[in-house]
DNA sequence: GTAACGCAGATAGGATACAATATACAACAT
DNA sequence: ATGTTGTATATTGTATCCTATCTGCGTTAC
């Protein structure tokens, strides 16, 4: 018996499927804000019935990415800048911890994939991946915590935040920013220095939230308007 | 028109309603760690067909309350040791951080319903309902934090760790310890103490995992067999 | 003219029926 | 006896159909 094959028992249900790819949808910005989610248009376009689409549906609400209302339909949900606000703090206050968790636990391997992500980060010309890499880059500093659960609501919180990030990330001089901090972030990793890591972390959060608030203050002021 | 009225749109689905009684029936540990969820069972209990069923399953497996194979079914999770500290961890580092910004925004109402629960909770006969009132006077006290997303994370790592709590508070003195505990929280919130509330939180989150730990040990070394 | 009413189309919720897959067990070959 | 294979049954996944509810627009009463 020298055949190779592959798990075919985790060949996703069209559930799952529809899940991921709205989920992703939802969190890249394509779809926005109070964008209503038909099941029948959905279920057209993943070539399925409304029933697996439903599924998805019911999971994007437990995530928070989507209000569902009896026999109105599924709203994108979008955020305040005070919800924002706080989920920002949020993420300050346990990426602080697990990043001091994940220091020590940094082997050669980690800090060269995210010295990699790190270098695309700043060369990428598609201003679509920008938020892919810089959910990669916190994801695989991250992972090293061992502290999984802590990581996967890391997770969920960056799912809210992420279609915010990624406007401000192309409006203003984000990009700069953010990959200056991420350097300074792996550099801090690098040496073993857990507490500077997660300091450096926090305000790397923070100048995000903060740049977001300008950037929506205008928005709101009329000055961002097409 | 002076007619008062309920909300007649916000009766819940069928999903929501399986969903909320099957996450009762597991964060309660009436459904234990492993135990299968059969669709056609649960249909027939709530009267009802498959298809709000498969959401409300698809809605707890987000919650990480159940885990969900593809052509196997649905079982309820269990938390090993592992998880479980872990968890609590996530509990200390984000309930210390609520409670200090809860306390300064107390009002006497809040302490007052506080105390209710806390001397209810220590004159209950019912060991099934200490969980319940346990839960509300945590969730009480941190409610007047004003931060709905950090609430909604604590209290779905409580959802994981309930069934180990109730367990733990059965067969121990947990429930006395608990109680003098849930006083000396109230009384530094009473007085406007936020840092001892907060390190009083986090002591008695610690003592509960411990005496979690210790409880489990015993079990895994044969004791606590029936 | 305006506001209430009613009807029609659109859309979500749910039940039933069918297809796909897993599991247990019996029959069979060795 | 043991291991393999076929088959029956249980269970999940999905499609289709029907029902309940919402929404928008035209009608009508005042």
């Amino acid at each position: 018996m020298a055949l190779t094959g592959i798990d075919v028992s985790q060949t996703a249900s069209a559930a799952r499927i529809v899940f991921e790819a709205l989920r992703k949808a939802i969190v890249t910005g394509e779809l926005k804000d109070g964008d209503p989610l038909r099941q029948d248009a959905i279920a057209q376009v993943f070539n399925t019935s409304r029933i697996p689409v439903r599924e998805a549906l019911a999971m994007l609400e437990q995530q928070g990415l989507v209000r569902n209302q009896r026999y109105k339909g599924a709203v994108v949900t979008g955020l305040s800048i005070e919800e924002a606000g706080e989920i920002f703090e949020f993420r300050c206050l346990v990426e602080a911890h697990v990043m001091r968790a994940a220091v020590p636990r940094m082997t050669p391997e980690i800090i060269a994939t995210a010295h990699a992500i790190c270098e695309e980060f700043a060369v990428e010309q598609d201003p679509m991946r920008w938020g892919d890499l810089n959910r990669a880059f916190h994801g695989t500093l991250l992972a090293a915590s061992g502290l999984p659960f802590h990581v996967s609501t890391l997770d969920s919180a960056m799912d809210r935040l992420d279609r915010y990030l990624r406007a401000q990330l192309l409006l203003t001089d984000g990009q700069n920013r953010a990959n200056g901090e991420h350097r300074a972030i792996l550099a801090a990793c690098a040496r073993g220095d857990a507490d500077a890591a997660a300091e450096l972390a926090v305000a790397h959060v923070r100048g995000a939230n903060a740049a977001l608030r300008v950037h929506l203050a205008r928005i709101k002021a009329g000055f961002g308007q097409s």
